[in-house]
DNA sequence: ATTTTGTACTTTGTATACAGAGAGAATACT
DNA sequence: AGTATTCTCTCTGTATACAAAGTACAAAAT
């Protein structure tokens, strides 16, 4: 990662915006390892920006625990364990099952549709084994189906936790045989809401968490063994 | 709030902590109404600090969610609805008990007996009737019977939510009914984790929080009928 | 009287300057 | 040689400067 390329954004954002979601994303997805000190002046320069909105972006990345912050040494990208991986899973699942008797009593007709059509998206992506596109397009379908439950809250601390992970959650769906089986399960969500069957749905959304856990897990442990090797 | 006054740290933490720091406090406290605009100038002025740490503990603020960021109008300080406090106290006992069995396990005498100590505390606070230590004093007791379970991220959320809150559950203690019972009800919590009865300390901790949740409600809707009236 | 437009004033967004703390290298001393 | 010490250089922490966007208010035009 010699040059860091902002993303140039069509409104115009602050540039600490711009900087912090894309820190964001360089640290999300494993690109600046944990471990590395981000030096200002360093990183200021690869984004052709002055050390201020660098710093007010680097702020924000610390209130979401993805950087450390040293007394007078500035910040450092911080690491994952198993631990953090395992607390992350049982904090969606728990705040998941609150949410599910809301998505039920919320969901109208209009919602199902709005959720089928992601998923027909969805069926193109996968049909075509196009994972990249297919990691966010899934998380965007959870994220639509939480929200009919109105709950920002709970959805916002259930969003916050997943993004420590989505690096390897992307992994987690990319897997071939993971990969069909969390398609089939996703459109079987939609079902149950549309039948208001609570109990069904419950019962697949535990599985079907506990099913992505794993293969983050998995992946986890991959990564760890890549960076150790 | 004419002057506002930096609190001086023993050791030497950055300016824009304690700003940061500083107006956390004032807006959970309601010293900074909801609605507020804080004009970066104006504080900086006040705290007698320049605009760069004041800023980055505004950036700090806005992910914590305690401002909002308008696009070129700069922060205005966000207000609380019945929902968020329904939606957060879900939160708070949702996560609550699943630590509980973990905190079952991994009390040791040692833990049992700082637990008993700080109790020692409430109570001389409590016959005293201080309120205003009173409260801290029992937030600090949960977060250490919490901290036992060992599940820090689930701690973090749960701290995270309860701050937005603080200001009303300070109140909530105060109150001469509650404030008794609540008292009672902590030594029996400690009391069930040194028998290891999971089962009355469920119950119980479920019972402390609706009741923290419903005295937390009164206090909303006293301070918005004083807010409109 | 109402709308428009121009202008001065605020306030944010970003860059830059500068002081001081630490880390590491180079030197002196035992 | 090994340790202490000083010096230098690199960073962070904070203040300040400056440009551009927004706002408010008054004067002019309809």
């Amino acid at each position: 990662m010699n040059t860091m390329i902002l993303q140039p954004s069509v409104e115009s954002k602050p540039i600490r915006e711009i900087a912090y979601e894309t820190l964001k994303k360089a640290i999300i997805t494993g690109e600046i390892p944990a471990g590395t000190r981000i030096v200002e002046t360093d990183y200021a320069d690869r984004m052709h920006i002055s050390r201020t909105p660098l710093r007010e972006a680097l702020r924000k990345l610390e209130r979401d625990g993805l950087v450390e912050y040293v007394l007078r040494r500035g910040v450092v990208v911080r690491a994952f364990t198993i631990a953090d991986v395992n607390e992350i899973y049982t904090i969606r699942n728990s705040l998941e099952m609150l949410i599910l008797p809301h998505i039920i009593e919320n969901a109208t007709p209009a919602d199902i549709a709005e959720l089928r059509q992601m998923l027909a998206e969805l069926d193109v992506l996968d049909a075509a084994g196009d994972v990249e596109k297919l990691s966010p397009a899934a998380r965007n379908f959870h994220s639509r189906l939480a929200s009919i439950s109105g709950q920002r809250r709970i959805l916002r601390v259930i969003e916050g936790q997943d993004e420590y992970i989505r690096r390897f959650s992307a992994v987690a769906i990319a897997k071939e045989n993971r990969r069909a089986a969390a398609h089939q399960e996703h459109h079987l969500l939609v079902d149950y809401v549309e039948k208001k069957d609570l109990e069904s749905f419950t019962a697949l959304m535990e599985k079907h968490i506990e099913r992505s856990k794993e293969t983050c897990l998995l992946a986890l442990k991959e990564t760890k063994l890549a960076q150790n090797g």
